[in-house]
Formats: structure tokens, C-alpha cells, sequence
DNA sequence: GTCTATACCGAGATAGAC
DNA sequence: GTCTATCTCGGTATAGAC
């Protein structure tokens, strides 16, 4: 194979995106596998670096799972990018929004992995994605869904069944695409799952 | 405590329920961590039993955890009854089928856990829950959507998009209570997911 | 068939040369 | 900062007494 799977052995490279490679090695390792199953040796093979480095550079394997989920949340909230909508038109921003969360689940099925996989049991790992992410974003839907509501429009459903819809029709189709795709013969499609949550959600 | 948490050193118990109570405690741990990250140590100390006595009954880890799905799932097909309905009134069976779904899916969240976890990477144990057991499911979800839409009711929905709500709002919520309770602050609850799921259904 | 003891392996973390 | 070598721990599986 042309593509380095290790680093040389006697061979000594330096880079400054060290750390950087780390975290997407780690967030695909943990996301197929789950934290404790995830093996810091994998997720530095798949770097192309070497084991020892996560320590040095992040001090546990817990600690780099802490910021690959940040380096994470921090690309759905630069894709997203609210805080900064007036909201002058609810519904055509909760579509938009809805749309681009649609896509970045696709792109991106590690998030809802790494969440489902994470929050089963109800141990540290999920109050302190909870607490720091989690329930800001379904604190920005609540809130985008009631002004939409209040505006006359949508499906009579509660917020918690909206953000119930959003996330088991959003990002759970991709996050267990290959179940899907062997369950049902097709792969879940970005348009069409958006598509089915606006004409559900009545937006 | 009084419960026993593991056999008493020195003491020698028979049992013939030994691979039935194994099999309970599989279904837990292999649903809480995933079948690398769960332990067989963990599992036989939950029954009460020793972990040499897993490989004795079952052969090998993997072993148990077939004989675990399939536990399962023979549990879920007993509850559904399927089979034996002639489909009179496709909509009221369909209703009637949902309606247990919802219910073992909330009493027993270990189903989708399962599923869940062991179906985002597409490995051998994928391939067999899906041949063995989801695929046959998916299958008699599919005719009896199609009954209902023969019938002229229920919504303008394909049979996989069907499908993905049963899914997502039917056994995702119960999988995953304990992150949907903390993030929304409320508890999934089996009418209130029963009767969402009608209402977009059309049922 | 149940149990203790243990072989064997892979995990995360660390020491220390460079 | 990068790398090799290694410590320690916990995992599955097995051997053999009872």
C-alpha cells in the first residue's frame, strides 16, 4: 500500500498538527467504537503518529475525548452559526437551520455515534456532554421551535417531540447507515430526510 | 447488601437456570458498553455465577452474545404475535403491532442499545442481527405499511420512512432515556411515544 | 458442572534516550 | 517533542481439582 500506516521506525518527524490529526483520528475511533472499546494505539495509528504522544499532548485518553467532542461541537456551531439570527422570519430559520443540521449529520455521522453511544448509560462522560453542548442545542430548537409555533405555523407537537424528530430522523439515519442500508436496501439521502422532517414538522 | 453480588468463596451451588440467568446478565452489559467494551467478568458477576463457567456453557464471549440477540428477539417476536394475523383491518393491526413495539422497546431499551451499538460499523455481527433477526422485522413492518397505504389511510409515507419513525421515535427515546431526560428534562414516556407515532403515521 | 488458579494478550500510562 | 521500551492492570480463555 502507498499510504503510511505507522510512523518509520527509526524515522523523527515534527509537525505542529500533531494534536489536530489526534482529534479526527480519535473522534472516528471513539465514534465506531465507543470510548472505553476505542484503543489510544488505533487512534494514533490512524494519525500516522505514535501512542505515547496523545499522553503528552492531551495527558489521558479521557482528556482527548474531551476535546475531540469540543472540536467537534465547535464545527456544528460554526455551521450553524446562530446567536447572531434576529429570527425575523421563525419558520424559514428553523428551515434553514434544520437544513444545514440535516447536512452536517451526514457529513459528519460521528456526533450522533459518539452521543448514542455515550448516552446510554447515564455515567460522567453524559452530564459533561450535557452540560457543555448537548443542552444548549436543544435549548436554541426549543426556543426556535416555539417562536415558530407562536408564529402560527408548524405541526402541534411539543418542542421535546420536535427535537425528538430532529434527532431520530436528522442524525440517526446516518449515524447507523449501515444498518439501514442492510435493513432496507437504501442509504438514507441528505434532501430526503430533510425533506420528510420539514413536511412532519409542518415547515 | 443483601443481595449476593457474586458466588461465596468456597461455596458450590447447581443450578439448571445458570445459562438462562447468564444470558439476562449479557443483555445488560453487552447493551450498556457494546460487546468489546462489555466484560464477561462483569456479566457472570451480575448473574451471581463465575466467568469460566460463560465459556463452559456458551463456548466463547461471541457465542453468548448470539445466544443473547437471540433471546431477545425471540422475546420481542413472542410479544408481537406476528405470523398469525390474517390482517382483516390492516390499520387497526398495524396500530395493534406499534402499540407492543413502543411497549417492549420501553421495557426492554437493550434491543435498540444493541442495535445501536453494534450496527455503526459494518462488521460481521451487523450482518448477522440483519439475516437473522432486523431483516424479517423489517419485512413485516413494510407489508403491513403497505396494507394500511393499500387501504387508502395512514400518512404519504414510504415504508423505509416508516420504518425510520418506528425506529427513531419508537425505541430510540427508551435506548437513550437517560441522555433524552437530562438534555430535555423530561422522560419518554410509552403513550405519549405510541401516540406521536400515530398521529404522523395517520393511524 | 462448578470452582480456583493461571496462561496469555492487549490496554493506558510512563521513563528516559535522543 | 518524538520515539522505544516497559510497567501494570484487566481482559478472555483454559487447565485441572473437586
Amino acid at each position: 500500500m502507498a499510504q503510511v500506516e505507522i510512523a518509520d521506525k527509526g524515522s523523527r518527524r515534527t509537525s505542529p498538527a500533531v494534536a489536530s490529526e489526534l482529534l479526527d483520528a480519535a473522534l472516528v475511533e471513539f465514534s465506531l467504537h465507543g470510548f472505553a472499546a476505542a484503543s489510544t494505539r488505533a487512534i494514533a495509528q490512524r494519525a500516522g503518529w505514535h501512542q505515547p504522544q496523545i499522553n503528552y499532548h492531551f495527558g489521558s485518553k479521557e482528556e482527548l475525548w474531551r476535546a475531540a467532542v469540543d472540536h467537534l461541537f465547535a464545527e456544528l456551531e460554526a455551521e450553524l452559526g446562530w446567536l447572531d439570527e434576529p429570527a425575523e422570519d421563525p419558520v424559514a430559520a428553523l428551515r434553514a437551520s434544520l437544513g444545514r443540521f440535516v447536512a452536517f449529520s451526514a457529513r459528519r455521522p460521528e456526533l450522533h455515534r459518539i452521543m448514542s453511544v455515550e448516552t446510554t448509560v447515564d455515567g460522567p462522560r453524559l452530564a459533561w456532554i450535557v452540560e457543555r453542548h448537548a443542552g444548549r442545542l436543544f435549548a436554541e430548537v426549543r426556543q426556535g421551535w416555539e417562536a415558530v409555533r407562536a408564529s402560527g405555523a408548524g405541526s402541534a407537537l411539543s418542542s421535546v417531540e420536535a427535537w425528538q424528530m430532529v434527532i431520530g430522523l436528522g442524525a440517526r439515519p446516518f449515524a447507523n447507515a449501515p444498518e439501514i442500508l442492510r435493513v432496507t436496501g437504501v442509504a438514507p439521502q441528505v434532501d430526503e430526510q430533510r425533506s420528510l422532517l420539514e413536511r412532519l414538522l409542518g415547515l
